[in-house]
DNA sequence: GAAAAATACTAACAAGTGTTAGCCGTCGAT
DNA sequence: ATCGACGGCTAACACTTGTTAGTATTTTTC
């Protein structure tokens, strides 16, 4: 029943969903058409179905995988026992190393959310809400210990997650920073401002 | 010959560009179609053409208004005599007032772009690289002169412009913080990320 | 090797896409 | 009063969309 297609060991699923990705980063979801991603696959449109349920599932799995990855991580930090710079520190690490290797993922969880049809886009944006909340928390508390600077959580936030969010379009013109430095400056750049 | 309909003293393009980045923003610019914009300015599909060429067009005029605008914008800083700080603490406010006043013109600006014909694409990308090119040129001045912490500036250039670009996602949720306060903190955050 | 399950294909659907042609009414200018 | 431009309308075009039915072909299981 298991079938050892693509390249490596990988559901003939796992193959469209990743090409699809491709293609949804680079045209959009709304203008990327089933036909457009069957010709990537190497397949009729119509035999994708055999694999799928619908267009949108593949934008909800790829959404969902992104989001509990995130939150999965957000836990295990949480529950460490490092300081609250610490955290923050480790949460901005760990966004940079997944927008660097899981990029298309990221992007379209980022940015082709809106397209996913109800009841999963009001599930999707109360995790993203919570995820932002619980963040914030952990700001609020670095304030509280006088670890941070006096600023809005809300505000922080916001920005920690649009910086490493924007590496997108460093992804293309990586030609004079490297992954490392890139990382070493954003950590940098976004800890020093929240230090007191 | 000229016609004042709408609500203001503005042209029926007005009118349909300014309802157009409305609908671009909410369903992307591939989702939106040209009979959902006719509904929303209160006429047929086809008599949109009597004012407009094309869908891309509208795109078009968007997208370079906005790059035109911050365009001129960072020529008058340029020229400024302050010191890089205040150039860059005026080039922030600058981008975080727009985002906040011209909010849909200035999200679909930096979402939909990708959408563009050729070859106002490459022109687009062009004038895009040009000026975060001489927005690091200021921060590596105020580096040189000792104003600035040694830092990549190429990374911080991403690091502002992606945080007040994700302003969006705060538009919505407008309950906890206001619009001053989100300007003072982010100014605040962003600033003192630079300063020695 | 036969039976069964999985997956490919072709053809087609109903709906929606941007856009054009051609027509008709309503104005302001002559 | 007439002309001509303007801007609205209806119909239609040529295509693309996601998806389904039905059938053939390949692959797995016994």
């Amino acid at each position: 029943m298991a079938k050892i297609q693509g390249k490596k060991n990988s559901t003939k699923k796992e193959v469209i969903i990743e090409k699809a990705s491709k293609l949804f980063r680079e045209k959009g979801f709304g203008a990327a058409s089933m036909r457009d991603l069957a010709e990537n696959v190497g397949v009729e449109a119509a035999s994708l179905y055999n694999h799928i349920q619908s267009k949108s599932e593949i934008l909800q799995t790829i959404c969902f995988k992104v989001a509990n990855e995130f939150m999965t991580n957000l836990e295990q930090v949480e529950s460490s026992s490092e300081s609250t710079l610490k955290k923050m520190e480790a949460i901005i690490r760990l966004h940079i190393r997944m927008m660097l290797d899981q990029y298309e993922f990221i992007y379209i969880s980022d940015h082709e959310w809106r397209h996913l049809p109800e009841p999963y886009l009001s599930n999707f944006l109360s995790q993203r809400r919570s995820y932002r909340k619980r963040l914030g928390d952990i700001i609020e508390e670095g304030i509280a210990k006088g670890e941070m600077k006096h600023i809005d959580p809300y505000v922080a936030v916001l920005i920690i997650l649009s910086a490493v969010s924007g590496i997108d379009s460093w992804q293309r013109s990586r030609k004079s920073t490297s992954a490392e430095a890139l990382e070493t400056n954003m950590v940098k750049y976004l800890i020093e401002g929240l230090k007191k």
